[in-house]
DNA sequence: CGTAAATCTTGATCTGGGTCAAGGAATGTG
DNA sequence: CACATTCCTTGACCCAGATCAAGATTTACG
């Protein structure tokens, strides 16, 4: 990690852009982003490992995170993909407990970090802040429900249709992630999301151009949601 | 519903039982007993519907609660079923949104009620209250986190031998909810969970005795959550 | 207590999707 | 540009667990 000099308006419109803070005055943002600290990551360089002791929490300002697991026999399981905006520890800094997984830069990184003490100061002389974030934090429990929900009673068909549906912007889904860890997200291996997504492009639903997939079929996708093939 | 009287250290008393405000200092327990509403529901009476505009905050005194949805071909899939101490509704009461699923009594039930408004003039009063919230929400997603993990990559062995092994009192797990609920919980169907813990049992990993299950050898169960039958 | 409803167990069968394997497309690197 | 690496696709096979069906056992109630 090398520490460097970003001007209060750059970590402002960091904070700004992550939904933890998105909802708060221009006030509150301005002294959070006085305390905050900013860093540069290389890539591949890690951010913390599983089981230390948590003792900040950041915020993606530019570059992007792999969080990730090892189980005991070596695979690693990717848990998300943090991009600009996105926040990470959140968790473990609350609870005052370790980081549950690992995390490193895959391409070189600026991060914005407020240490426990700091944030706990400042979200004590501000309980907005802590509003804001038991709305987000209400929010990402409700998609871990869904997600739950969906991976013991939809098949995968229905999953894929689902994600794609809510990832569409004008029809289009533009893949920012490789497909191996859309497949993780979907709780399916590659080979699996391959194949359901050529079934979905011989049916015509969809066609499919390198990490570009346009919706042709929109209504075919949401009776897929619902039940049968 | 039928609205009760309770004393204030009653409803204080249910509080503190609940994990949202266990951490809390007794005044602020007071307080918030103090803007507490009490009703009693009748065994199959709903609570509220999904869908409806979410009002208020629930905390379970007494009795029990389940909270399910009903998917378009009207099967019903439980969500959770909540015992004394346990809330409901934080979510949506959060986000100011609709309520995701219902809740109806499974018997005589007992419940603390905050409105939406209520609640939140309390909270900026005392932003504990929400720091202890947002502990104890991370932990839950935390929880849920898991669940999806262990659902796309553990066998239904593995996660019950899990669940038997994290709810075990003294080498015992006593079944608040019928199996089939249990069964739900660990996202498999009745059939299957019967059959795995006939498994455990011949393996003489467990003794079941109706609700009662009685670890007999736990090291085996921590072999089976790691790889094989 | 007896009957009805719900819950639990057990068996037989079927299938979604994981695993293994091997051949293409991309992308990066000296 | 050749080479290596990682990613993606396709095929063949197999198994965990769902589903269907039919008793057995418990619980609820007049």
């Amino acid at each position: 990690m090398k520490s460097i000099r970003l001007h209060d308006v750059e970590k402002e419109a960091a904070l700004r852009r992550c939904s933890l803070f998105s909802g708060l005055d221009a006030e509150t943002l301005r002294d959070l982003a006085g305390v905050a600290t900013a860093g540069e990551y290389d890539r591949g360089e890690l951010l913390f490992a599983q089981g230390e002791a948590a003792q900040g929490l950041f915020i993606v300002a530019k570059g992007k995170i792999k969080i990730y697991r090892l189980s005991e026999d070596g695979r690693e399981q990717v848990i998300h993909i943090l991009t600009p905006g996105q926040p990470c520890a959140e968790v473990p800094v609350f609870e005052g407990t370790r980081y549950p997984a690992h995390a490193c830069a895959l391409v070189k990184t600026e991060l914005l970090c407020f240490t426990r003490e700091t944030f706990l100061r400042e979200a004590r002389r501000k309980p907005e802040i802590l509003l804001n974030m038991l709305a987000a934090l209400s929010r990402r429990l409700r998609h871990m429900v869904k997600l739950a929900d969906d991976l013991s009673l939809k098949d995968v068909d229905a999953r894929l249709a689902d994600h794609l549906l809510v990832h569409a912007k004008d029809n289009c889904v533009r893949l920012e992630e490789s497909k191996k860890i859309l497949a993780g997200r979907l709780g399916v291996t590659p080979e699996t999301l391959s194949r359901t997504l050529g079934q979905f492009q011989t049916a015509g639903f969809v066609s499919v151009d390198g990490k570009t997939i346009r919706i042709l079929d929109g209504d075919a996708l949401r009776t897929v949601i619902g039940g049968d093939a």
